[in-house]
DNA sequence: TCAATTTTCTTAAACGTTTACGCACTGTAT
DNA sequence: ATACAGTGCGTAAACGTTTAAGAAAATTGA
């Protein structure tokens, strides 16, 4: 197997030019002659080369390579739906614009830390989601001078592009009330800028609508964790005085609950209102149809991307910001109207 | 921003000796005196040392990074549980064995092929899943001089892994024929080596069950395609003589069918049975949970990653076959018992 | 004690690029 | 004629490694 890879030395011997020339010619560089780099040009072609990324790297400096942290603490990585779609969104993007998408190696036993994984491979930029961003070698690797933006954190001066969870929770609240419930409980994520956002984002909301929220309403589970979102919802509807509606962490968790509405001889949503967060495809086609706010994850990898790539190649001229993105409420049937 | 990265140079400067010695010092070459390696090795330390993966691949060869290429046709990409599950096992197991993951590009604006892709960075492996097997840039890639394993296709002299579709048909239709089920539909994906496996065997049962398959209950629709099977189902439904279960392509097909059973005004599993194929997480949280072929994904990634890294550091030894990972029958409550 | 070995380190070339610099032309203006 | 700028190409060094080959020093064996 394996005839030898050809050269910018082997083109050069073809057209005898020497190797600066057909570098040069190849990269459109503007003093050669233009039947010179045409020649050149067709010689490359005929001979299959392709150039040798790793001496580029090495001579440039430069990869066109992003690296991808995307772990979390229940170890879902790709599996995890909403980032999953974040990450699709943001490898498309990268594409387009000729950069490859590598992961950061979260196994350990390489003995390298987050940022020396990154500085070895010489990635030019890094995203990162999905993760405990209060692990110290996170921050080593936030910190440390490759340009990084994160997603769904908000860190000291980097980029960061997040979703809207202030407007989505309020909007979810929102619609709920109008629906007529006034005894609305919620479950909420483990704690994180995210579930912050989200919680005082339900306190505001509920204020301005004049709703009072008993200590018992609030509880906390976790992302993605039905086992807890089952338990909790167990909690509530034994409650005394149990709520009419119940928000969940996101739609994965959701379900848990309503198994756990199920077993109590309950029906969504004639006995009980349930919705969701991140508006998951499977959560709409199921009967019923989960109310969720639907994440804009195709924007969000998109912008992650095109942020982080200004940042690679126009450091000087890219606005440091946070960038929100705003979700859209999914009216499924999973919300009674009792008005 | 950026201090210089320290190389070999600055640490054989520090250590008064030549970059030969550190080089073989850090790669533990025998020719180099303990005490030497020792000095050596905590200098690099101390100075913050990490070597420069694209010096080392330029000069041996070598990467240690793995391309996926990773499509379909419907693009789903990473959003597609069954595979995301595979590469994420994949990926893990590659991880542990210092190998990093790299995806091949699908965006041809790059105007490379994936294979020149794939010999632009170098990879030392390819894996290759979830595609269009009869793309020729895809066959081209395969037939390249580069270790390739490839996941539910079996390619001419190649290595595959692929989950045994037949015996998960076997194991489903029989489960089913058992609970007393004689009018059985089936609607499949479409054509590909994984649904001409599944169909064969579908039939191959049937006869060894002595069922008889009428033509108008063997429908095409398309893997994760909810609206064809949603279609195919109020089809099988306005028959005449309507099957008493359904088999669907893969569990979110599934629920496209039970939305159009639904709609209907019929009941799962009373009024008709349903079952789904791969055993995603969600199906089985739902009420009823889906009767399905749990995929056993964590095996499939790991033995196609183990495979090809055994085939890329030992190529000579490396067995060249076709690795068949057998699922396991989920029964939920989605098939009724109508013996 | 001295040649033969072994141990430990160095020299130098190589991997495939890029790029600053220099040199030889050609053409134009003095 | 001389000077000058512009064009087109080559020279050579550099990026950070690895490794074959060799050399010096230390050890061994008789």
């Amino acid at each position: 197997m394996g005839r030898k890879m050809v050269s910018m030395k082997d083109i050069a011997a073809a057209c005898e030019v020497s190797v600066a020339t057909v570098s040069k010619a190849l990269n459109d560089h503007d003093d050669i002659g233009q039947e010179t780099k045409d020649h050149i040009r067709l010689i490359a072609e005929k001979m299959g080369y392709f150039p040798n990324s790793a001496a580029k790297a090495l001579k440039t400096n430069r990869t066109n390579n992003i690296g991808v942290l995307f772990v979390d603490g229940a170890r879902n990585g790709l599996t995890h739906d909403y980032f999953a779609r974040v990450l699709d969104s943001f490898k498309r993007t990268a594409e387009e614009k000729g950069f490859d998408i590598t992961f950061i190696s979260e196994s350990k036993n390489n003995n390298m830390s987050y940022l020396a994984h990154a500085r070895y491979r010489g990635f030019d930029g890094i995203v990162i989601a999905c993760i405990d961003f209060m692990d110290p070698e996170v921050e080593e690797l936030i910190r440390g001078n490759i340009p990084v933006v994160t997603i769904d954190h908000i860190f000291n001066n980097r980029i960061a592009v997040t979703s809207d969870n202030v407007k989505g929770i309020r909007d979810l609240l929102t619609y709920v009330y109008n629906k007529g419930h006034r005894k609305i409980a919620y479950i909420h994520g483990a704690d994180s800028a995210v579930t912050q956002n989200r919680l005082s984002s339900f306190y505001k909301t509920a204020e301005e609508l004049g709703l009072s929220v008993p200590d018992e309403y609030i509880l906390e589970a976790a992302y993605r964790n039905t086992e807890l979102s089952y338990k909790r919802t167990l909690e509530l509807l034994e409650l005394p005085d149990p709520p009419t509606c119940i928000l969940y962490p996101d739609d994965f968790a959701c379900f848990g609950g309503i198994n756990a509405i199920h077993e109590k001889g309950l029906r969504v949503p004639e006995d009980i209102s349930v919705a969701g967060y991140d508006g998951i495809p499977i959560a709409q086609l199921l009967n019923p149809q989960i109310t969720s706010i639907s994440q804009n994850t195709e924007m969000l990898g998109k912008i992650a991307a095109n942020k982080l790539i200004d940042l690679i190649t126009r450091p000087k001229t890219t606005l440091i910001e946070q960038v929100v993105v705003e979700g859209q409420l999914f009216e499924g049937q999973s919300v009674a109207d009792i008005s």
